[in-house]
DNA sequence: TTGAAATTGAAAATCATTTTCAATTATACT
DNA sequence: AGTATAATTGAAAATGATTTTCAATTTCAA
């Protein structure tokens, strides 16, 4: 984690940005856990601990932890976003669960290299993918 | 287009809804275009010919198409719904420019199985999917 | 034709996100 | 350490897509 921390901090620098302890703290709740958070999830850990830290700060900082390279937001179609993981995860797709919401996320590099065919077929330059798949988990089981 | 209509009507029935002209008049608005229209684009060119139609009602009326089989709602990051075509169209994936915005549609077989695949290793049921390439199209050219 | 139930559109409400702005704070430079 | 200045903060207002409300209107089965 404090490699983590050491890469947003020299972002912030290298594009002339302050560290403060707001985004540090918002930083950390992110790093903590390896959950998909959204904006207001999130809020509420951080406040939870430091409630001089405001919403407006917590949704600034998820787009500087976006920009460092840090995170990734996820949309599952809710439209509400969500942040991932992206430093030390290599790209990953997901399976969302229609009933409980829960989240799998899986990888198959064949699926990833015929992406790049199709695009390359298109005279498409691929800069980054989504993939996800909607439907039931093993708990949940079969629809209805 | 009127095998569509009709299908829309039957729909309407099953459900105990009933068959208005301002539902016609968006069904037909979609019908006539490959695009993928946003609400608001819909609701512009439905009122264009007939400004007794609401936006409201063109809100509705989109989710009823959906829930007939007739549309598919697609959203490209941007947080607005748009609607596809889904009668007579095959799943496909969608490349989306980044700089101009053009949307290709592809359609990879080979994926499709794939996807299959790696959601019953999970003992996930899928239901449905979305994949989409995010990048710059032939005439839009490398990034930066 | 009629009446119950569905539909309509305008306006208000909602919800996530973004912007505004005056007060506060981090940091480079004395 | 002190200070200037540019960035940051949080509360509140604004935004923008979508949804809800509700009284008036319309559909359609009987």
């Amino acid at each position: 984690m404090q490699k983590e921390i050491e890469l947003f901090k020299e972002h912030l620098k290298k594009i002339n940005l302050k560290i403060t302890s707001q985004r540090l703290k918002v930083l950390e709740a992110f790093l903590k856990t390896e959950k998909h958070l959204s904006c207001e999830e999130l809020y509420l850990i951080v406040h939870r601990n430091a409630p001089e830290v405001g919403y407006t700060t917590v949704y600034r900082t998820l787009k500087l932890i976006q920009k460092s390279g840090l995170g990734r937001e996820v949309d599952f179609g809710d439209r509400v976003s969500r942040l991932e993981h992206e430093y030390g995860h290599r790209h990953h797709d997901h399976l969302v669960c229609l009933r409980c919401g829960r989240l799998i996320e899986v990888y198959e590099p064949e699926i990833e290299s015929l992406q790049e065919k199709l695009a390359k077929a298109k005279n498409f330059t691929p800069v980054r993918h989504k993939m996800e798949i909607f439907g039931y988990c093993r708990k949940c089981g079969e629809p209805k």
